[in-house]
DNA sequence: ATGTTC
């Protein structure tokens, strides 16, 4: 099915529906227009899953400010498109579970190193890919050795990465470079639901599964040479390890048990929408409070598993390399979620105001000078962290001023161009494996389904999503880092 | 993404 609505060209980079477009069924009021960050190669396949309608029908949520926005690595989600950003209007706008995604702050932290790509041969990789692999459970329903019980899981949900270093998984300095410092502190526990507690409580400290990974990578290529100082990163083959991963099955609990109350506060509060799967609630009620209040004990659940899957990681280095994981310095760049929606201050028509930013696969990019950024990036501005899909090359960015026009955000990876269903049909893991390995690249996976379902053919080209956030302003790159080894989910 | 089918 192809959509063909307008997208008419604004520049090289930008492409807008207007908002006199009225939809499929004649019957939509668009109450703004919606821009697609993208270049017109990128178009057709743009077109090919729909997604642009659920750009449009966005528009029509009540007290949106600003246009509907979507990454170049748009495609089809629930309500929203994956690659969408919206912001909603602190006194009259809603709160949707579908802008934010099931998987509540998915995200993805860089670790760097002081070791240099000449100092690892294929086995030493080989053996680290291994020992994390041991260390870091992994796979669908993957479970943590780490047994909490219903008190601790409480905490950790009020806490978020800090309950992890407080129990001895970190370093003191951690929380200054992770987003909000790893803790949403409006995180009310009694509004998450007995299930979520008891899917999420053996999953803490678990890599899961699809596109969650764990990576050693190589800086292969540095931009913009300040701003890599700032982050850390000194010269080409400096060795890096990133971790793509979310808030598993306790966030995807979550976001089920709110759709639900949504969808009925749809009628209670006499909203009209274009897609059902929009439910939302307007930010003021008790639904869409609840809904706020769960989701920062998503988040918190999030940014506590990254952190106690750095711990393992820096405890896996240390075991291999014979040297602790201080000795190696194995701080962290930065930590971003791409799942999320929260209240932030943001310049609109030359007038600051608050608004309930929605990023579904969007990446905050906040510029030089915001509160927000940690002090040492203060002056280049917020480290953005882009993924690529397995076995490609991922991106340090930094954040922009040019990104207020997208409320401080950016994309978030590469995107699917093909269906889990159809990359098993057509690909095989085994085969997905020799492909890596003739590339130079260890892969140790969880399962052979999963690796034909994450075959890099089955995703857009990271390097052009890149180059269109590079190109448009709202992010600019800073260093390509390329995988050595992997851990798959 | 996900105890891949509430």
């Amino acid at each position: 099915m192809n959509w063909n609505g307008p997208l008419l060209k604004m520049n090289d980079f930008r492409f807008e529906i207007p908002s006199n477009y009225q939809g499929v069924q004649n019957n939509l009021h668009m109450k703004t227009s919606g821009v697609i960050y993208a270049t017109n190669g990128m178009i057709k396949s743009i077109r090919m899953d729909y997604a642009p309608e659920q750009v449009a029908n966005v528009t029509m949520l009540p007290g949106i400010v600003g246009k509907s926005l979507a990454m170049p690595d748009i495609h089809w989600g629930y309500g929203f498109p994956i690659g969408g950003v919206a912001a909603m209007d602190e006194e009259n706008g809603v709160i949707s579970p579908g802008g934010v995604g099931y998987d509540i702050n998915c995200g993805v932290r860089l670790l760097r190193t002081n070791l240099h790509f000449t100092d690892l041969d294929s086995q030493k990789i080989q053996h680290l890919v291994d020992e994390m692999f041991i260390n870091v459970p992994s796979g669908l329903g993957s479970k943590a050795k780490v047994h909490l019980n219903r008190k601790q899981l409480d905490d950790v949900l009020k806490l978020g990465a800090k309950w992890a270093i407080e129990n001895g998984y970190g370093w003191k300095e951690d929380p200054e470079y992770i987003e909000e410092h790893g803790c949403l502190d409006y995180a009310d526990i009694s509004k998450v639901s007995n299930e979520a507690k008891q899917r999420g409580a053996p999953q803490l400290g678990s890599l899961g599964a699809g596109n969650h990974f764990l990576e050693i990578q190589k800086v292969d290529e540095i931009y913009d040479e300040s701003a890599a100082k700032a982050f850390g990163i000194q010269n080409i083959g400096q060795i890096m390890v990133m971790i793509h991963t979310g808030s598993r099955g306790f966030g995807h609990q979550v976001c089920t048990d709110h759709l639900r109350v949504l969808g009925q506060a749809v009628k209670k509060y006499n909203i009209w929408l274009p897609d059902r799967q929009l439910a939302c609630a307007p930010v003021t009620s008790k639904e869409g409070q609840d809904y706020l209040k769960a989701m920062a004990c998503a988040a918190n659940f999030a940014w506590c598993n990254r952190q106690m899957i750095v711990h393992w990681v820096r405890e896996s280095f240390g075991k291999i390399l014979h040297q602790c994981a201080e000795d190696l310095d194995m701080g962290i760049v930065y930590d971003v979620c791409h799942n999320i929606a929260k209240l932030e201050e943001h310049e609109i028509e030359g007038k600051k105001k608050k608004v309930y930013v929605h990023r579904k696969g969007a990446t905050r990019s906040f510029g030089p000078d915001k509160q927000e950024v940690p002090l040492r990036y203060r002056d280049v501005g917020q480290p953005v962290l882009i993924p690529g899909d397995m076995g490609t090359e991922s991106y340090l960015l930094r954040g922009t001023k040019e990104s207020e026009e997208t409320f401080g955000s950016t994309c978030h990876g590469a995107g699917r161009v093909m269906s889990r269903t159809q990359a098993v049909h057509r690909y095989r893991g085994e085969q997905i494996i020799n492909q890596l390995k003739q590339k130079g690249i260890y892969a140790h996976p969880a399962s052979w389904k999963v690796m034909a379902e994450e075959a890099p053919d089955a995703y857009k080209n990271v390097s052009e999503v890149v180059n269109v956030t590079h190109g448009a302003g709202i992010s600019s790159k800073v260093v390509k880092l390329l995988p050595l080894g992997v851990v798959k989910g």
